[in-house]
RNA sequence: GCGGAUGUGGCGGAAUUGGUAGACGCGCUAGACUUAGGAUCUAGUGCCGCAAGGCGUGGGGGUUCGAGUCCCUUCAUCCGCACCA
């Protein structure tokens, strides 16, 4: 019989991993071009249909681009850090690295059987120490950089220290979590030396901190949000509590306008970068002090609107806000205590779902209006966020809907400081809602009224400034990122402790290696696993830090070590970094959207701040792949009942919906057979059939065990071969677009392999090409398609691809080509998507090399001229009926043959057309 | 609530700048060859209609000789953020 793929695929896997086909190396006489799949964390479960869409699109375009006289660098690696593993060893006292090893041995058999060409010399592993060694390395770089505002970069500490030494710290611009205190060179010099490490600690890039943490105690360790349902794990279900605890964090915050600025040059998904524009969520305002009626203490506030400050006729704290206490009146205390104790234990989900809720708590005390000395209440209200701005806000009710929520609810006055034109202002006793709208002209405002809104903001800035009263400021949402995770798995620090305070160990003593532990689990004192270890520590006797780095640590930089794994000596050499620079197509799943992207970028600008990435962005094109959805299929049980009704007849009866397994189901009838067999329980199952068929209904859904609806690539291959799975994957549709799987549509794209193998064969399956010169129809079918493959995949849109193919073969078929130099080029065409199948009829075109380092067809226009055109007749827009002329007819003699043209007199009948419109070579419309 | 995306046959989807809507494939219908087929081949297949013809890209409106494509408006679904000062 035809196309033997099982053997075919076998054999060129093969080749491809003896001969080392896809093997990179620097080549300055090539262009380079770097392809890069976001790797995978090699689960338990193996790969299901949904994996390798990315992969597969990532490994197409890879070849093209060989085809293309590129250089390319396509590797391939394993994030393989991760929960999971941990939670199995936890359980089953397995070493994670053991687990997680049998599952790469796993991911990279099924990888391998797709036919992706991966340079596998290039892998790396994020558990590997080699590799972590790197991650580690740069954790260290970071605890010995600052942020230089002046610069605008990250530099050494050893500079900052040297210039307190000379000056202290007055002439220092830093992004630090440190007050305005002021220090002098003889200050520093004086201080013990745990003092200085505690100064220091708070310019570092890598810094500890205390922070507010989801804290389990069952499971011994720090939660994130969406770990946390309604106050419980959501692993478990154990309470849990908010804690301070010092984490590790990182000072990706210095780099909120480098982050924002640096989206603009980049070719991702609009969408995408408008979520990262959210995330890191830049709002221009002002900063504004307003002092204590009684204490005299600076309460500071951030505003959009200064030029609302007339109309701010009460501030509000947030129930953390530091001064709370404080300024808090004798008399006020309990309820103020009350009310932040109750604030603090609300749930996160409490909070969100009380949004109409309007609860705050007057402090008895009062402030200043910087502006006109008015003296306005002070309340504490959790609706002001801690962690957001200063954590106190000037409440100008007329103009913010919040405050004007909260301004009726506790009857506190609503002044009007913005009208709009044409406006006849009336007492804001009367609005339902607050003026919000960034448009109009101040009044009751003092010296800025009469001024647009626009102008007032940037003169009463101004004024605040001259005063000392506030500065014109720029707030960022985006926080710093905890960087410490109390678990096993992942990477230790290279960090001791001595008096307390953080060291970093030197470089030479990288690798630090995860110890042995007798449990996964935290200490009995609720300490991190490492806690266990013994001999936890250094040379010199310090305890060793024993948290571990958290998953996206191994992430954030791992493009960059492809560029250069092997190297022990440093992360990757200059030489290799500045020829390979950075990715050029980089392709995964959205859920990396802020997360992963936003860590990589920042990890790529502060190694390019310390002079060691070359460019200053990562990842310059990308494309979030689809998810491949499952279709589940259903039956319909009668309740109470071991009896099973067809889809259209379930509604006579009271029936109860189950998933049914998706294989024991083709096109939508049930195998009732297979599903005695399935579970036990079903042996006995009676059914009530319709066209004596079992029907089932589906539906699509995650694609999941549970659902049985999970589609596995290993046994598609077995039946339809890697080329097949390949091109059917990239036919499903537009790989940014979720699809649902249909298995019935792959026979569609097997048929397309099969006559395609045909085409360089005879009846009999013996190898058939012809040397002689193909005909003008035989070119004119080839050129067409070189041309729109190329076109389409420089767009990305694989899918559209392999329509074309589909056509080209059917057109050649039809013709009953069998010319070598169309065939030739067909094979090229069709390599880079079902490169198995490519390879053998390249070889038996008569080549020795790999049809990898071919030449991509060049299409010659002129085969692709038309003599004539068909052209649409239109009457008033609408399609009538076409009419076949020469290519190069002039309008006029076009419109002289259409409108003697019987058909079109027909139309007419008898009155003159109002106008002719002809479009060379597309359409004529006669407007009647 | 804010931000983003998507709506085209029974299904996945095509239509690159406004120019024959539904390419390609699945499914379906009929037929051929077969002992048989879930293999292969041929023809058909947007909807309504016997036909002539009419209607069709979520709905409504507009610009245009001409709109899936441009503008306004509205609805639905999905995703992200969610008291962000």
């Amino acid at each position: 019989m035809g196309y033997n793929f099982v053997e075919t695929e076998n054999k060129w896997q093969k080749f491809w991993a003896k001969n080392k086909t896809f093997k990179a190396a620097i080549d300055h006489s090539k262009p380079k071009y770097y392809v890069l799949d976001m790797f995978p964390y090699p689960s338990g479960s193996g790969l299901h249909v949904g994996h390798p869409l990315g992969y597969i699109a990532s490994d197409i375009y890879a070849r093209y681009k060989r085809l293309k006289g590129f250089n390319v660098l396509h590797p391939m690696g394993f994030d393989a850090y991760g929960l999971p593993a941990e939670q199995y060893a936890i359980q089953t006292g397995t070493h994670p690295s053991v687990t997680t090893q049998k599952n790469i041995v796993r991911y990279r058999k099924q990888l391998d059987k797709i036919g992706f060409s991966f340079d596998w010399d290039r892998e790396v592993s994020t558990s590997d120490p080699f590799y972590y060694k790197w991650t580690q390395w740069t954790f260290l770089q970071l605890f010995r950089s600052w942020y230089n505002n002046k610069t605008n970069k990250a530099e050494p500490v050893t500079g900052l220290i040297s210039e307190f030494e000379k000056n202290g710290n007055q002439n220092i611009d830093a992004f630090c979590s440190f007050g305005d205190e002021i220090f002098t060179a003889s200050d520093w010099i004086t201080m013990p030396e745990k003092q200085q490490q505690e100064v220091l600690i708070n310019y570092r890039m890598a810094y500890l901190s205390e922070t507010m943490v989801n804290w389990c105690p069952a499971l011994g360790t720090v939660l994130a949000n969406d770990e946390v349902k309604d106050g419980y794990s959501e692993r478990g279900g154990h309470p849990v509590e908010k804690k301070m605890m010092k984490q590790w964090f990182l000072r990706i915050t210095a780099y909120s306008q480098r982050l924002l600025d640096g989206l603009e040059k980049l070719d991702w998904p609009e969408s995408l970068k408008e979520m990262q524009r959210n995330w890191i969520g830049r709002s221009e305002g002002a900063a504004v002090f307003f002092k204590t009626d009684a204490t005299g203490d600076t309460l500071e506030v951030f505003t959009t609107r200064p030029d609302t400050l007339f109309g701010a006729t009460f501030m509000v704290l947030a129930p953390e806000h530091e001064l709370l206490e404080k300024i808090t009146t004798s008399g006020h205390q309990k309820e103020v205590l009350d009310y932040v104790s109750w604030a603090k234990n609300r749930s996160e989900r409490d909070r969100i779902a009380d949004v109409k809720n309007i609860t705050g708590v007057f402090t008895g005390a009062y402030s200043i209006n910087p502006v006109n000395d008015q003296k306005i209440p002070i309340w504490v209200a959790d609706y002001v966020l801690a962690g957001y701005g200063t954590g106190a806000i000037m409440a100008v009710p007329g103009h913010d809907s919040r405050d004007f929520a909260f301004a009726r609810h506790f009857n506190l006055p609503i002044l009007q400081v913005v009208t709009r034109e044409d406006e006849v202002p009336e007492d804001p006793k009367h609005w339902d809602d607050s003026f919000d709208a960034k448009d109009g002209k101040m009044i009751n405002s003092g010296f800025i009224n009469g001024l647009e809104v626009k102008d007032a903001i940037m003169a009463i800035t101004k004024k605040l400034e001259e005063e000392g009263k506030g500065f014109g400021s720029i707030n960022y949402r985006l926080r710093d990122a905890i960087f410490s995770r109390q678990r096993y798995w992942g990477e230790p620090f290279p960090i001791y402790y001595k008096n307390g305070m953080p060291y970093p160990m030197s470089e030479s003593d990288l690798p630090l290696e995860l110890p042995e532990v007798d449990k996964y689990l935290p200490t009995e004192s609720g300490e991190p696993p490492l806690a266990r270890a013994k001999n936890w520590k250094t040379k010199d006797g310090y305890s060793i830090e024993t948290n571990t780095m958290p998953g996206f640590a191994g992430s954030s930089g791992y493009y960059l070590r492809y560029m250069d794994p092997t190297n022990d000596k440093a992360y990757f050499s200059k030489e290799a970094n500045e020829y390979w620079r950075n990715v050029d197509l980089y392709i995964g799943g959205d859920e990396h959207s802020v997360g992963h992207l936003i860590y990589s970028r920042f990890w790529n600008k502060f190694l390019y701040d310390i002079g060691l990435a070359c460019e200053g962005e990562p990842f310059r094109k990308l494309i979030n792949q689809g998810k491949i959805q499952g279709r589940s299929s259903f039956v319909y049980r009668i309740k109470g009942t071991n009896k099973f009704v067809s889809y259209n007849l379930r509604n006579s009866y009271e029936t109860a919906r189950q998933h049914v397994d998706i294989n024991l189901v083709d096109n939508d009838v049930l195998d009732i057979q297979a599903f005695r067999n399935w579970q036990p329980d079903l042996a006995d199952a009676e059914f009530i059939l319709e066209e004596g068929k079992y029907v089932c209904g589906w539906e699509i859904e995650k694609m999941s065990k549970s659902k049985h609806n999970v589609q596995n690539p290993d046994e598609l291959i077995k039946q339809y071969g890697a080329d097949t799975l390949r091109l059917y994957e990239m036919f499903l549709g537009p790989l940014e677009y979720h699809k649902p799987w249909d298995t019935k549509g792959i026979e569609g794209v097997f048929r397309f392999i099969k006559k395609l193998w045909k085409l360089y064969h005879d009846n009999q399956n013996r190898f058939y090409v012809s040397d002689d010169d193909p005909d003008e129809k035989e070119l004119k079918v080839i050129h067409r398609t070189i041309k729109r493959v190329e076109e389409d995949i420089n767009r990305f849109s694989f899918n559209t691809v392999v329509s074309t193919l589909m056509i080209c073969v059917n057109d050649l078929a039809e013709l009953k080509c069998h010319k070598r130099s169309v065939l030739e080029t067909l094979a090229v065409l069709v390599s880079s998507y079902a490169p198995h199948i490519a390879e053998e009829l390249w070889q038996l075109l008569g080549h020795n090399e790999s049809i990898t380092y071919a030449t991509f067809p060049v299409y010659n226009e002129q085969y692709l001229k038309e003599d004539s055109i068909k052209y649409p007749v239109s009457f008033n827009g609408k399609v009538r009926f076409t009419l076949e002329l020469p290519a190069d007819m002039t309008i006029s003699d076009i419109e002289k043959i259409v409108l003697a043209d019987k058909q079109t007199q027909k139309r007419l009948q008898g009155k003159e057309p109002r106008k002719v419109i002809i479009v060379p070579k597309r359409i004529i419309n006669i407007v009647v």
